[in-house]
DNA sequence: GTCTATAAGTCGATAGAC
DNA sequence: GTCTATCGACTTATAGAC
């Protein structure tokens, strides 16, 4: 089932993969994969034989690529504080190293062609995408220790969370002219946002001591 | 500039407007428009000119919506929280109302055609996006007041809420796979969710009175 | 204003020479 | 394996009859 792959097929792989993060399924054209890969655009269908299967074979790649970062980014440590903290920072740091990422599975997902819909349906199937669960459960068992407060439904709390970590990359084309100078050091303003949203997500923004 | 539009043209540009949200630039044919307009594909362009026209026109319409329900949806009240609390009941109304125009705003920025860019430096050019520092002045004086923590950049605080609202209607293909039965009361959910991003934004999730 | 027919161009895919 | 040439389907846009 799993095919050796050549180094030119690894290349053009790679390549595909850039045009399609960047334009999507319907923006896509052989030819512009073909010219930046610097093969021909013939040698494209020899290799893959259609745009459907090189298609198929990124979007499955990349889709598990991001559900498995956060499967990673979640590794439980001594406190949840430590755990939230780490996954704010793991996560971001993937968001940092593919910022285009969310963006393409967001689009693909809603843009909706079957090929991605089957994929969804095969991964969800084969138990590939239980990460969820194994947050909530964190979060049943800090609320247990008495570490933070009850939640009566804990995973509007990993939605909080993610939206929170991913909205920057999906709007940054938004932000950009809307605040200029925020981005003169990335590095630096993700290091801010990290912290940030644990202070946001952890302690709230209330005063403490205020019973207002 | 402002030409008087007759209630045909208003009604293929509703269709357009549906076809444009659901499959992106690239995606949309003239042809669907068309046929789910119940006109003829000649008609388009005697009324429109071409794709072009048809497409800015109606970014522009959509794009401003977005920015202006941020705006309107942010109206000061007697304290912080109500004022919190009243943007996230009056944002996720409108989101609910168009659940898809997040993701038609994110993914036109993302592939960034030169309509979408042209577009957006108008917008700023003329000052029409300036919600963020209303917003961000209201977060001052409620500091001022002793209401909230003190804030060193409270810029970040706006891109938590705002990504805390969307991210649902982003995920939601990814979400309602995984999360079966969670959204068999879609406005009973809302209720809650709004609820949750309240206590997760003012309050945090840490134990008052734990000083770990 | 409305329709049919078609021009003009683009894109995915393949045949066939090398 | 690699390239050129081209087919066939699709898409935007328009010409021209009514």
């Amino acid at each position: 089932m799993v095919e050796p792959i050549g180094p030119k097929e690894e290349h053009i792989l790679n390549i595909a993969m850039q045009v399609f993060v960047e334009k999507g399924w319907h923006g896509t054209k052989m030819q512009e994969i073909a010219d930046r890969a610097g093969v021909n655009k013939a040698m494209l269908h020899y290799y893959f034989r259609s745009k459907e299967r090189l298609y198929s074979t990124i979007f499955r790649q990349l889709f598990m690529k991001y559900m498995s970062s956060l499967s990673d980014s979640f590794q439980p440590e001594q406190d949840f504080a430590s755990t939230l903290k780490q996954f704010i920072n793991r996560f971001s740091d993937m968001l940092r190293d593919n910022p285009q990422l969310p963006m393409f599975v967001a689009r693909e997902l809603s843009e909706g062609g079957a090929i991605v819909q089957q994929c969804v349906r095969e991964l969800v199937k084969d138990g590939k995408l239980q990460t969820p669960q194994k947050f909530i459960d964190e979060i049943k068992k800090a609320e247990a220790r008495g570490e933070i407060e009850h939640m009566e439904e804990p995973v509007h709390f990993l939605f909080t969370l993610i939206g929170s970590c991913i909205y920057f990359f999906l709007a940054g084309p938004i932000i950009k002219p809307l605040f200029p100078g925020l981005l003169s050091d990335p590095d630096a303003f993700l290091e801010k946002r990290k912290e940030a949203i644990f202070k946001h997500l952890y302690f709230g923004i209330k005063k403490r001591g205020d019973n207002t």
